[in-house]
DNA sequence: TCGTCATGTTCAGAATACTCAAAATGTGAA
DNA sequence: TTCACATTTTGAGTATTCTGAACATGACGA
């Protein structure tokens, strides 16, 4: 059954509306892509989901780009607040990461809780990246290693560096280490 | 015949990427969105070219819209680290803002480590600014409004917004509210 | 080692998008 | 009206996605 949503009667609306602005017919733009018109036909009558690759290729002919068609699906609001248990833990092992948001897709930042347990180390082949990043610690002690810079840091105490430098975190002595840091832009 | 296209290819090493950066695995997304896992794990290994509305239920999931999801890429030395008592404290009366750094200019973001006594209020005329917040309670509660949306965070809840949306921040209860956050650019 | 849990992969069948061809529908001119 | 042409829609068969269950693997304790 082919059960015509809403979806995608909007989404072959659009193609139609692109295609005419274009000034091409159906067929013309078949000949072009080497899609059936029939197949553009059924987009557009919202008559079928159609594949991710068979959309491109008539997009091609247009042309617009995915990226653009899908520009006017309404931009869904990005949360604002986060509950302590809902923030995704992208740690593993000793370290734990935890992510304020999950949709870092267009944002400018990523923010993280992270917390590292008793003898937790980033590592001997330190880190090497685009971008900078910092942070506060909140409780236990950790030991930063910034290009040749060593440093222990404890409650208070904060740090701040560009992420093209070789770093490395550490935890130090006998209770967990736990910080707040941000870094820009969030890629991991 | 399954041809596994290249694009197919790059479309699901795109979707794992950012599946797996949500912390989700093909299961859980599976539940979240209905879509089987089987279909994830097909996509992902790019062996189907995938329907927009299938793509779609599993993009909303994570979530990240379809426009972003196509958005393929085509197209001094700072002191490092600080201790506790040398943070610059920008804040005045009952609000508290100790800087890390104090050398903002050329900086892409700036950390705060702020402290809200009993009854701090960042006013009733809310903030409105270029740029992205975020950060994470450390103890303490505190009452944010961004736009209309009002809520009450403690320990380990967190959030993160545009700051071109109007927002407000409210001590809240019997003892004072501490919290780390960050800001892009670091204008103030 | 075994069991258990969570993960990703593979399979055969059901559902449906895709294709080619032909049938409607529309448009303008004589 | 009639023709001629262009455009979109429809239909039947094929190809492929989608589904649900089973399979395979790895991690972690008892």
């Amino acid at each position: 059954m082919t059960n015509t949503s809403q979806e995608d009667l909007i989404l072959g609306a659009r193609l139609r509306a692109l295609r005419e602005r274009a000034g091409l017919s159906q067929r013309a733009l078949a000949k072009k892509t080497g899609v059936p018109n029939s197949t553009i036909s059924l987009m557009e009558s919202g008559k079928t989901n159609p594949s991710v690759g068979a959309l491109r290729r008539v997009l091609d002919g247009i042309p617009v780009s995915l990226s653009e068609f899908f520009e006017f699906e309404p931009e869904m609001e990005k949360t604002t607040f986060y509950a302590a248990e809902d923030l995704p833990e992208i740690g593993k092992g000793r370290l734990s990461l935890k992510q304020v948001g999950t949709d870092l897709l267009g944002r400018a930042m990523m923010i993280l809780y992270e917390t590292y347990e008793i003898g937790a180390d980033t590592g001997r082949v330190m880190y090497v990246h685009e971008g900078e990043e910092g942070g506060v610690v909140i409780s236990g002690r950790i030991e930063i290693t910034v290009d040749d810079q060593r440093k222990i840091l404890g409650p208070g105490d904060a740090y701040y560096f560009d992420s093209k430098r070789p770093h490395r975190f550490r935890q130090i002595g006998p209770e967990p280490c736990v910080l707040v840091s941000a870094c820009t832009p969030p890629t991991f």
